[in-house]
DNA sequence: CGAAAGGCTCTTTTT
DNA sequence: GAGCCTTTCG
């Protein structure tokens, strides 16, 4: 194939400048994907360039498949050979490796965020910080946001102003020693580790450096100072170093990500070419003047407009629900048109929001309308108790110094082994120094006693002994034999299946089960689970609509877009409100959500809407107002003309609300559940409650406010 | 010790 | 509204 064949300019330009620093701003829908793909062809195929040599960095695990599957229809096999993957993963590959080097065991625990909060709160607690004062999360924050900028435990010493510097200094100190005594890294300190090493053995450092030629990284607007470093670092000799990215698509600042790289990144290289890719072909023009015309009241921008050859196509459709029920219906309603009209498969429509509490609304009324459907994130799978027990149970075979796993399954399933032996246990250990699970063989070996009743002594024995044997047979069996092993043994199983929910939790365990037998060993398995995200496991193939936050929905695309939510407070978020910047940010989250729509738009808001136990009236978003009424269909003149637009029925707003009589015996049609007769209906407040038969489905008792009832003669 | 119930807080986005 | 923590009871 020839890699040049079918690029415009720009892009050639893009594919061919391989010497040297070069900065591409790549805006949505121009190509980006190709530029990259092509470039590392063009390096390989044309210039005989050894795949070897070359590292191209992605935002998710997903990203780094598709490349490497697109790269494999280009180049073969060869592809194989070239590094492709996150910051996270390359690191966590090389500290396996190099680790020895900084006194790191290569069978170190990676902890998520939620092992991290564990280890927050136990630092916290040792350190008679109370939680109700300092906020765990505020401390997690700040040591994260700590790391990111490359900053360790060492370097904070010197940058406490305040009390609250020195409260974070001391947690994160003591932090860090637990971490280092359970042999766990969090995802922060893969990077900074790397960078250390590198740092501290210029030989390690070297030998990276002289592999790799070319270093290419995607998503550059949304890395932190961290990983930039770690970039330069790598492409240290050669220097040709290629960073693809967008300023106006920079939505996590928020996980300390700094847009400002895209300025440093110049100043370091004030050699670098800088190339824009403004041709959208991607979305229909209308689509991408409404998106141009969303963004540009930022004013911390590059100056680069997106522009199409495309057609108009369709306008963008504005429409308002009455409640957040009712927009779901209305998105399910839509569907079934464009289904019915043939105008898009199922697979082609996406859903997405700012929240993922507000896929729950939209979910239950998919499920009535019986829209297929996917989610992506909301309860995360990785996230799930048994899922997460399973695999403590797992890290904790192959690294048992790692005391969050420990502390995690110690008495999961119950085995008469209580907090206050935990808390017994573990101040024995803190006293000595030893790690958890040294703590618990010196009791069970009875070489040490700790004040507990006898029986608990056992318990306590009798888990070391099944965790010893655990340990021997991981040595002999694959991962999957080894996940059974410990279903089994430990009794987990039996707990699950006999639990609440046991049934898909267990399900969900076979889920586990089906990832571990792709995987070679139990080391394979851990790295992968380490470093997944529920978006990585999104199958594009199954034909249902997929429902998404506005931030996983980066780097995708879509036939139909709907946005929901489009609300003053939901996005905008209210926690953006006191901050130009952080609005900013949320203005390019609407630009990200606009511009994955290839040819249909829908924005959609809902008068009142329920958050958390509240529920109350939110304005319409700021940002529909940025985009010009010629570019939006039946919204200037009424907003209910949208709504009938869409073919739903329109409501009048809640205080105009005229509630139709209803008696027992009537026969009524609602919008879900279809025609049923009314069975009683008494008043209750300013509303009615209405209890109603609905044949097939039940009797229904419905606030007539909130019911979508109509009377049928 | 463990299960169940009640009270509290917060509630954005995720490698 | 839900998850997390604490309290209470068996």
């Amino acid at each position: 194939m020839d890699a040049l064949a079918d690029l415009n300019p720009a892009q050639k330009d893009a594919v061919e400048t391989v010497e040297g620093p070069l900065l591409v701003l790549a805006g949505p829908g121009s190509g980006k994907t190709r530029v990259i793909t092509h470039r590392i062809a063009y390096l390989v195929q044309t210039l005989g360039v050894s795949p070897r040599r070359i590292m191209a960095v992605t935002f998710t695990n997903k990203a780094a498949g598709e490349m490497r599957s697109r790269l494999q229809a280009m180049l073969g096999p060869r592809a194989a050979e070239l590094t492709v993957g996150t910051f996270h993963a390359i690191c966590a590959r090389i500290l396996r490796i190099e680790g020895a080097a900084i006194g790191l065991d290569s069978q170190f625990a990676i902890y998520d965020d939620d092992d991290q909060m564990n280890v927050i709160k136990q630092a916290m607690e040792q350190l008679g910080i109370d939680p109700k004062r300092f906020s765990p999360r505020a401390l997690q924050s700040a040591i994260d946001a700590a790391k990111s900028q490359l900053v360790r435990v060492q370097d904070y010493a010197g940058r406490r102003n305040n009390y609250a510097d020195e409260i974070i200094h001391r947690v994160y100190q003591r932090y860090q020693e637990i971490l280092h005594r359970s042999q766990a890294l969090d995802f922060d300190d893969l990077l900074v580790r790397t960078h250390y090493l590198f740092e501290e053995h210029p030989d390690i450092l070297s030998k990276y450096q002289n592999r790799y030629v070319h270093v290419l990284i995607d998503e550059f607007q949304d890395t932190n100072i961290a990983q930039y470093s770690l970039a330069r670092q790598m492409a240290g000799k050669y220097k040709n170093i290629c960073v693809v990215g967008d300023p106006d698509q920079s939505i996590y600042s928020w996980r300390h990500a700094d847009i400002r790289n895209i300025l440093s990144f110049e100043k370091d290289y004030p050699n670098a070419k800088v190339v824009f890719l403004e041709q959208n072909y991607r979305s229909t023009q209308t689509i991408v003047e409404a998106a141009h015309h969303i963004i540009l009241p930022n004013l911390q921008r590059k100056q680069y407009k997106l522009w199409t050859e495309n057609d108009k196509g369709a306008p963008i459709v504005v429409a308002e629900a009455y409640n957040e029920q009712e927009e779901a219906q209305l998105v399910a309603q839509e569907i079934e048109k464009l289904m019915g009209q043939k105008e898009a498969r199922l697979r082609d429509v996406a859903i997405m929001y700012r929240t993922n509490a507000q896929s729950r609304a939209l979910e239950d009324t998919f499920i009535r309308y019986g829209t297929p459907y996917k989610i992506v994130g909301a309860t995360r799978f990785y996230e799930r108790r048994e899922i997460k027990d399973a695999i403590a149970y797992l890290r904790l075979i192959y690294n048992p110094l790692d005391s969050v796993s420990l502390s995690r399954i110690i008495n999961v399933p119950p085995r008469g082994i209580g907090q206050r032996t935990i808390d017994e246990l573990s101040s024995m250990a803190q006293a000595r120094g030893l790690p958890l699970y040294h703590a618990l063989q010196a009791v069970a070996d009875k070489s040490s006693a700790i004040p507990v009743a006898s029986r608990t002594a056992a318990g306590l024995a009798g888990f070391y002994s099944m965790m010893e044997e655990l340990r021997g047979e991981s040595q002999k069996v694959s991962a999957v034999e080894l996940l059974d092993l410990v279903l089994e043994k430990t009794g987990y199983k039996k707990y699950v299946q006999q639990g609440e929910d046991g049934e898909d939790r267990w399900d969900n365990i076979q889920e586990l089960r089906n990832v571990a037998r792709e995987k070679e060993n139990l080391s394979d398995f851990l790295e992968g689970v380490a470093l997944v995200s529920d978006l990585d496991n999104l199958d594009e193939r199954s034909d249902t609509a997929t429902l998404i936050t506005l931030h996983q929905a980066k780097g995708l695309e879509f036939d139909v877009v709907f946005i929901v939510g489009m609300e003053e407070g939901v996005l905008p978020h209210v926690r953006s409100f006191d901050s130009p910047e952080q609005m900013e940010e949320e203005r390019r989250l609407c630009y990200v959500g606009v511009t994955r729509a290839r040819r249909r738009l829908y924005l959609v808001r809902a008068f009142r809407r329920s958050l958390g136990g509240m529920s109350g009236a939110n304005p319409p978003s700021r940002f529909l107002k940025d985009i010009p009424s010629k570019l939006i269909a039946g919204y200037s003149s009424a907003k209910e003309t949208a709504v009938t637009a869409m073919g739903v029925t329109p409501r009048p707003a809640a205080p105009l609300l005229v509630l139709p009589e209803l008696k027992p015996g009537d026969s009524v049609k609602h919008g879900v559940f279809g025609e049923g007769v009314v069975v009683s209906a008494k008043p209750v407040k300013d509303d009615k409650e209405v209890v109603v038969a609905f044949p097939r489905i039940g009797v229904k008792k419905l606030l007539l406010s909130y019911a979508k009832l109509e009377k049928v003669r």
